[in-house]
RNA sequence: GGUCCCAUCGUCUAAUGGUUAGGACAUCACCCUUUCACGGUGGUAAUAUGGGUUCGAGUCCCGUUGGGAUCACCA
């Protein structure tokens, strides 16, 4: 049997990250089939939650980080409609067939009813009175135009058993379902009956979600019993959490897949990234992309216990797939940011190529080079550095001695500026350190900057350079 | 409150019942170096707790504690 397994967010607002890793879980899993198929259902049967673009966030993920559906709203499919509120004709079929099986029941009590009968502290569950109703007494209620809802009938007792991939055996009484609402009095589904027939309408053999499932589930499997079909494979997973309490959520505007783009992380190193929370391959590596993901990926290796969502590794990560960007791809990147950052005529080729290996996000990119823009106020015991061997009388010397032989130089690459300022050193009797570390301090006013002294004079350009070096000695005059 | 689930360094995690409890991030030190990074080497750091079973328990069983989920005409 091929795998089809589903990805169905509701459209309410942007993807975040626990939401994403539920996809990713689900592509890995199909795609382990060689046939396998993964599809895209959108889940809108609560219009008052409905958030416009949704759906095209939802969209442009996905095919941000490559996880291409096979069916879906837009691409079609043997399965479709694959918008829930196109089905709602579905919905109505099947849960009035329901009735008639036994599995459900017409109900006509008011939310205000049902919740005034109950009580969870009490351990007190809502008795429908309507239950009792003969179907010839609720189809004429019906018929007169009295709005009802369709609510599941549990009367089994005992324990309810069922295997979850992940958690193993999991065991339910009974008396602890709920007898939900499946068709809510506006003809729409709840998830609780929609998302069981459409899994089974659309073939899906694994189900992947949340593990705040795995008490509702036996109810699913119930419906999946009475109607005679073979429920799906079970795969629970833990959520992704912002600290030791509290999941990601949409509402507390935790970090989602959008926001991290936009602070310069590639997707490739969100997807690795996430791969891991609550998975691994069982050996030490840890640098995925997604289609080495797909050779080994196992449902076996998947994690029980939540995760907390650590940014700090995140950013290692997103550091380690910066340096294996070509240049040029590292240069497409972050010539957007650069140019947002500087109005000044600088070679940014050399800013890029010095930006690349000590870079972690190109959000970053701002705060490194703004000294390019203009020189921060800095006091002139930044030339004091005992390492270097300098204090403020060595680096005006120092600096004057460079300001001579850089205005005689016209061949402006680093590899020449680094031999001639060395040979300067040489000739001067003096270390390196005591030549370049004035200079660097001269050009950026900084004390940790992307590049060394000579990288920072190819970007800054020769006239920049003499400049700076001039005012830096007025400071040290 | 009932029920269900979870519990290894600060974080993500590894460990057929037998390892000096391993790796990665972070952190610290050192090396490399014209700075900062990158890279390299090394260090600090964990089995929540009490019982059992066993020659032997992170691993199996029970209790305790702590955390989470669920009990919607939301998904």
């Amino acid at each position: 049997m091929t795998v089809r397994t589903r990805f169905a967010p509701s459209p309410t607002g942007y993807m975040h990250i626990g939401n994403l890793r539920t996809a990713l879980y689900e592509y890995l899993i199909a795609k382990a089939d060689a046939d396998g198929k993964f599809i895209l259902r959108i889940e809108d049967t609560d219009q008052k939650r409905y958030v416009e673009g949704a759906t095209d966030i939802i969209y442009a993920t996905l095919k941000q980080v490559g996880m291409n559906w096979d069916e879906g709203p837009d691409v079609g499919g043997n399965y479709g409609p694959y918008v829930q509120s196109e089905r709602k004709p579905i919905y109505a079929e099947y849960a009035h067939k329901l009735v008639e099986l036994g599995g459900a029941h017409y109900c006509f009590c008011s939310k205000a009813e049902a919740e005034e009968e109950k009580d969870e502290e009490q351990n007190m569950k809502f008795q429908d009175p309507c239950k009792r109703l003969s179907p010839e007494e609720a189809k004429k209620r019906i018929a007169a135009g009295e709005p009802y809802v369709v609510r599941q009938t549990i009367n089994k007792k005992g324990k309810s058993k069922y295997h979850d991939e992940v958690y193993g055996d999991i065991e339910i009484d009974y008396d602890e379902l709920d007898e939900g609402v499946l068709l809510k009095s506006d003809g729409f589904p709840t998830y609780n009956f929609a998302n069981v027939v459409d899994d089974h309408l659309m073939n899906i053999t694994h189900v992947v979600r949340g593990n705040e499932y795995i008490s509702s589930t036996p109810k699913y499997n119930l419906i999946y019993e009475t109607f005679g079909w073979t429920p799906p494979h079970y795969v629970h997973v833990p959520p992704v959490m912002k600290d030791a309490q509290h999941k990601l959520s949409k509402r507390n505007g935790d970090a989602s897949f959008q926001d991290l783009v936009a602070k310069g992380y590639l997707p490739e190193a969100i997807i690795n990234y996430i791969a891991l929370l609550g998975w691994n391959p069982g050996n030490e590596d840890e640098i995925f992309s997604l289609d080495e993901l797909k050779k080994v990926f196992s449902i076996e290796r998947l994690n029980r216990s939540p995760a907390i969502f650590d940014i700090v590794k995140l950013t290692w990560m997103n550091g380690q797939y910066i340096r294996k960007l070509s240049e040029e791809e590292f240069f497409a990147h972050a010539e957007p940011y650069i140019r947002k950052a500087l109005t000044r005529e600088v070679d940014i080729r050399a800013l890029s190529r010095v930006l690349q290996p000590r870079l972690e996000t190109f959000g970053a990119i701002p705060e490194q080079i703004a000294f390019i823009e203009q020189v921060p106020d800095y006091s002139a015991d930044l030339y004091i550095n005992k390492k270097m061997k300098t204090d403020q009388e060595i680096s005006r010397q120092a600096l004057i001695y460079a300001a001579e032989r850089l205005e005689k130089i016209s061949d402006w690459t680093n590899d020449n500026l680094f031999a001639e300022l060395k040979s300067l050193a040489e000739e001067k009797g003096m270390k390196n350190g005591q030549i370049m570390y004035p200079v660097r301090i001269a050009l950026s006013g900084l004390a940790t900057t992307p590049g060394g002294a000579t990288e920072l004079a190819v970007i800054l350009g020769k006239q920049e350079t003499l400049e700076r070096i001039k005012s830096a000695l007025n400071k040290l005059g």
